[in-house]
DNA sequence: CCTATATATTGAACCCCGTTCAAGTATGAG
DNA sequence: CTCATACTTGAACGGGGTTCAATATATAGG
């Protein structure tokens, strides 16, 4: 009966990564505290570090989670959007923001844990950001057809982090926040400038 | 003589923010400690908290410094720009990342430090900002005059918002930043887009 | 100038928290 | 069943923000 211990491990791993998605979902990840998962997990507080080097691997994992979805949705969205690629990136723009505002603190915790210096991002991580990235740059290449591709990568980047930077100071409550149709018209204001009238 | 205390606490107050603000530039805020602050500004550990309510407090008034340092390059970016109000606000976005990029440890910490939840920001922190948005609406009235003030303010927050975030993507070394040339780039190409064309 | 009272300062101690590691326990091969 | 190996445990460690009783200083009245 060879292994009871990986067994026991892998429940575990899941365990701790279902119970901290929750708790970063519900309080964020300033509120994640050690102590609360093995309560909640019933394990042992060192059994946390037999499993993730430290706090901070275990929310890497809470992550790519959220990344998933996240990608998820915007794939989702780019199903039931039109054939017009002006269309597409709005759609999928909106479906960004509405996932980031249904899954604030979640999708906080993607940018807010901090990497130790010097520390590149999880492969993962880079790879569903340019999972993102090739769902912009297919619309804008045709919506640009004579543009090469390192051009295509540097508008798709800029929508990318315009769209971003909008969703982000927008669902921001402490700078004022503003509404989310706000946001949606702001969103849609500057793809149609950006790429709407060709 | 009435003042002995006062002018202590002053002159330590003014003590304990250049010390923060010089630590926050090199280190980052999740470097700041109060014990090292007293060594440094040679006060008691308590000294601290007889003038600010607690750390966070003491790092707001050191972002208010670093605002009033960004709005200041901003202005005067402005001072020497052409009349042009596209070439206006390519100009001032492209200061808005020279600043970010050559202060980034303290710009970041205008955005990092988090606020007890329900909080909303300190009123100087509004004012700035407001500032920032008149000298981008500014030459958006002059480049849209038949858009009413509501639009124009959407706009001025959707350029303010896009610009701010193709320069913190662009920075993030750890999410395969982007070179200073082509940060710029990325902004002149959105801000072109966006309004060049009126 | 001195004393008494109010006010300000101090830093040891408190509490919280992430992480470690020596001691205890379970596993599975022989 | 036995033993060596591997795994698990949770008390203890170190670090850090904040407090507050004790101490020192400032000021007002005599």
């Amino acid at each position: 009966m060879a292994g009871k211990v990986a067994e026991r491990r892998k429940v575990l791993r899941e365990n701790l990564i279902v119970i901290a998605d929750r708790r970063i979902a519900e309080n964020g990840l300033g509120a994640l505290r050690a102590r609360d998962l093995t309560t909640e997990a019933g394990c042992a507080l060192g059994a946390i570090y037999t499993i993730f080097d430290d706090l901070n691997d275990l929310v890497l994992a809470v992550n790519a989670l959220t990344f998933q979805r996240l990608g998820a949705d915007v794939a989702a969205s780019l199903a039931d959007a039109p054939q017009d690629a002006t269309e597409q990136l709005i759609t999928m723009a909106q479906a960004y923001h509405a996932f980031a505002a249904s899954n604030y603190l979640s999708w906080r915790a993607l940018f807010d844990l901090e990497r130790p210096k010097g520390e590149t991002a999880p492969d993962w991580y880079l790879q569903e950001m340019g999972q993102l990235f090739v769902y912009i740059s297919t619309p804008l290449a045709t919506l640009f057809p004579n543009r090469n591709a390192d051009e295509i990568g540097l508008l798709t980047r800029a929508i990318f982090s315009s769209v971003h930077g909008i969703i982000l100071l927008g669902l921001d409550e402490a700078s004022a926040g503003v509404t989310k149709d706000k946001i949606d018209d702001m969103i849609a204001v500057i793809l149609l400038q950006l790429v709407g009238q060709n």
